[in-house]
DNA sequence: GGTTAGGCTTGG
């Protein structure tokens, strides 16, 4: 049996097998009953260990001992010579030191052959390993005092470690510095092929023992390496908090002067400068650039690629930067859906690389870990805009530089319960996409920039040209602000109307502000129909008439030009035309340019009902307001005019000019809500297409409709719908004497190829 | 009966 290592002379007795009679070394005699009896001792000397040429070259090692017992110990023959043979000599060489307690058991009791020479006891102790057994207590070198070469104990606070690494040979390496009340700082490697063999670090300022650690000489200092039989226990570094054992092995050696060798590192700790860095990080502290450790908890993961692999976490705290997002497939992740809380810049999204993906492909979301040497940097989304803040990513880095790496903790390490009562605060956050909670929303949001959609990162279809730098909100956040506002939302069209997309084209007067559908075909023959009814064509003063019969008896078509205009140019020309069909004023409008429809009341030139065009123009038609138009056309007035368009002859005639509009809602649609938004006016913007243009253009018409079905594929699922970066303007207006809130987007338009 | 590492940053 090998050297048995205990901590404490009480576990020295609890040791003692109950057959074994305690005996003390005073009263040793070769007459002795040898069998079971045991000695409680102290090493006052201890030799090498030595081959016997005598027997067959076995190895011994011959130490004196001291009787222990305060009553016997000034008594003669209180110090025996010790034999040890074989392995046992070897381990104790290794194991016990000079003034060391130990236990001695099982021993064969010998005449000493040196007695007459040395004094010291009559009889001497052998102890071979088949029967013998040693029980020692460990103790424990202060590291100023490690001579190279030997196998030592050691305690110390940890200055530096990194997790453990596969080493370059068959094992992982742990590589960690630890220093004691002497201010010697030692460099120490465990190898260990079994992960779970490696001391459980968890942060600098953790204390460690370590038994059977071989010292060396490496770069001018003391090194400590692992041998036979080491094993490792850390402990909390944190005063006055229970000194719990944290261990690997199953079987240690843990007692009263384990705890008091924890307390006086602790104190000694606490009063050193180097313990006391950025302990507590926490990500409402992250600046961007920096490095440090983050205490957190896991809430989701994705493998991203085979060499990098997405951590939520978060600790609770909101984060003052708003944070990168990172674009994942909701089936790609695991864990809980983090919306509401990426929403509230909760979430810090860690990019882990390469060797550290080992640790973290095994994590389970829920587990509570701890980053080493994370980094931050401040990164633009792949569509974001210049005038957008730019984010905060998080970046496990490949390597083990500085200790980079993460571990789990056990949900009970103390560092965690300020971590565990700051997250139980949010637990009403889970429920908030049933609920939601403005009240909720407005607690916790505060950084103005902050506050992302799940797929922040992805393309856009659209891009926002406005210059103002409002934050970006998600519809459930929209629909609790309170207007007037302006806001950017990251959105895809659910629906729209009118899905006719002629119906979209509409006439509005900006003077009374009243809408309305841009008339049929049906509708605008009719009332030329009408017009024509009274053949009689009008005889104007400041006119030139031209008349030919229409191709229906009794119908006459007349054209006339204020003879100021005459042999000017078809194009430049204003020609009043009166008798025909629809029909045939479009088909005169191919090669006349301004066309103003007229008949004839009592022989004087009137305008249309203002239900048709007061104007056709190529393929245009311009219409003008029948509430605001002043009728100033019994006296119009064509002087100081050098082109004609649609403003230059509606004000000559006295028409209040309808302006042409495109009006489109679409039901936008995000991860959080839904919500009817206007495209109004800023649609022109937005299509990059006039409406104007668009009325007499089915070139035009059709490029609409390719947009709309770019942004809503018909029979599309949500997926394939592109996402739409929009400026939003939420503001009310009276309806029925009551406040109504809309939502219109402003500042957007549709990238172009 | 003993290689490996023996701290020291940043690409994604």
């Amino acid at each position: 049996m090998p050297v048995q290592k205990v901590n404490d002379s009480s576990d020295l007795d609890a040791k003692v097998p109950s057959h074994l009679q305690r005996t003390s070394i005073t009263s040793l005699t070769t007459t002795s009953e040898p069998l079971h009896r045991c000695v409680k001792a102290r090493v006052v000397h201890k030799g090498p260990v030595i081959s016997c040429a005598q027997k067959d070259g076995i190895e011994m090692l011959r130490a004196e001992i001291k009787e222990e017992d305060p009553l016997q110990r000034s008594a003669e023959h209180a110090s025996i010579n010790v034999i040890f043979f074989g392995t046992l000599a070897k381990d104790f060489s290794q194991s016990a030191r000079q003034g060391d307690v130990v236990l001695l058991a099982d021993f064969t009791i010998k005449k000493s052959p040196s007695f007459l020479r040395d004094k010291l006891h009559p009889c001497q102790l052998e102890m071979d390993g088949k029967d013998a057994c040693v029980y020692a207590k460990y103790t424990y070198v202060p590291l100023n005092n490690l001579k190279p070469k030997t196998v030592v104990n050691v305690y110390g606070v940890v200055t530096f470690f990194k997790q453990p690494f596969p080493s370059k040979g068959s094992d992982y390496c742990s590589t960690l510095k630890i220093t004691d009340q002497t201010d010697v700082k030692v460099g120490c490697n465990i190898f260990s092929n079994k992960l779970e063999d490696h001391p459980v670090m968890f942060r600098v300022g953790d204390i460690i023992r370590l038994h059977r650690f071989k010292t060396d000489f490496f770069r001018d200092s003391m090194s400590l390496l692992n041998t036979y039989g080491w094993s490792t226990v850390t402990f909390d570094g944190t005063i006055d908090s229970p000194v719990v054992p944290r261990t690997p092995s199953k079987s240690f050696h843990f007692g009263e002067s384990d705890i008091r060798m924890v307390q006086e590192l602790r104190q000694w700790a606490a009063n050193q400068s180097w313990i006391s860095n950025d302990f507590t990080v926490s990500l409402s502290s992250v600046q961007p650039g920096m490095y440090f450790d983050l205490t957190c908890q896991l809430l989701a993961k994705a493998v991203m690629d085979s060499r990098c692999i997405l951590l939520k976490v978060w600790d609770g705290t909101k984060c003052h930067h708003p944070l990168l997002n990172v674009a994942v497939a909701s089936d790609a992740l695991e864990g809980e859906s983090t919306v509401a809380k990426d929403r509230m810049n909760l979430i810090a999204n860690v990019l882990v690389y390469d060797n550290h993906l080992e640790v973290a492909r095994d994590l389970k979301p829920g587990t509570f870990l701890r980053f080493y040497n994370l980094h931050t940097l401040l990164q633009r989304a792949p569509d974001q805009l210049p005038d957008q803040p730019e984010h905060l990513s998080f970046h496990l880095h490949g390597g083990t530089s500085y200790g980079r790496g993460l571990r789990s903790l056990p949900a009970e390490s103390p560092a965690l319960q300020s971590l565990k009562s700051v997250l139980e605060k949010h637990v009403d956050l889970d429920e908030y996409d049933e609920v939601n909670d403005g009240t909720l929303l407005e607690i916790w949001y505060t950084p103005p920039e902050a506050v992302d959609a799940e797929a922040d990162t992805g393309p856009s279809y659209t891009v926002r040209t406005c210059e103002h730098n409002t934050r970006q909100l998600t519809l459930a956040r929209v629909k609790h602000s309170t207007p007037p506002l302006s806001c950017h939302v990251r959105a895809r069209v659910k629906k729209y109307k009118p899905q006719q997309l002629y119906q979209c084209l509409k006439l509005f007067c900006s003077n009374c502000k009243s809408m309305k559908d841009v008339p049929n075909d049906s509708a605008v023959a009719k009332v030329f129909r009408e017009s024509a009814k009274d053949s009689q064509p009008c005889d104007e003063q400041w006119a030139a008439t031209s008349s030919a019969s229409s191709r229906e008896p009794g119908r006459t078509i007349s054209m006339h030009i204020s003879r100021d205009m005459v042999g000017e140019s078809t194009h430049t020309q204003l020609i009043f035309v009166e008798g025909t069909t629809l029909d045939e004023i479009c088909v005169l409008s191919q090669d006349y340019k301004n066309l103003v429809p007229v008949r004839s009341v009592s022989g004087r030139m009137t305008l249309m009902d203002l239900t048709a065009p007061f104007l056709f123009s190529g393929d245009k038609r311009y219409y003008g307001c029948k509430q605001c138009s002043r009728n100033t056309f019994q006296n119009p007035v064509f002087s100081g005019v050098e082109t004609w368009d649609e403003q230059t002859v509606a004000k000559a005639l006295g028409v209040h000019l309808m302006q042409y509009r495109l009006l489109i809602q679409f039901e936008l649609e995000d991860q959080t809500d839904t919500l009817e938004a206007l495209l109004w006016e800023n649609t022109e913007r937005f299509f990059h297409v006039s409406a104007a243009d668009a009325s007499g253009s089915q070139d035009l018409q059709d490029k609409i409709q390719t947009i709309m079905d770019t942004i809503q594929p018909p029979d599309s699922s949500l997926a394939e719908r592109p996402w739409l970066d929009l400026c939003l303007s939420v503001y009310t207006i009276k309806d029925n004497d009551r406040n109504k809130v809309c939502y219109q987007i402003t500042n957007t338009e549709v990238k172009e190829e």
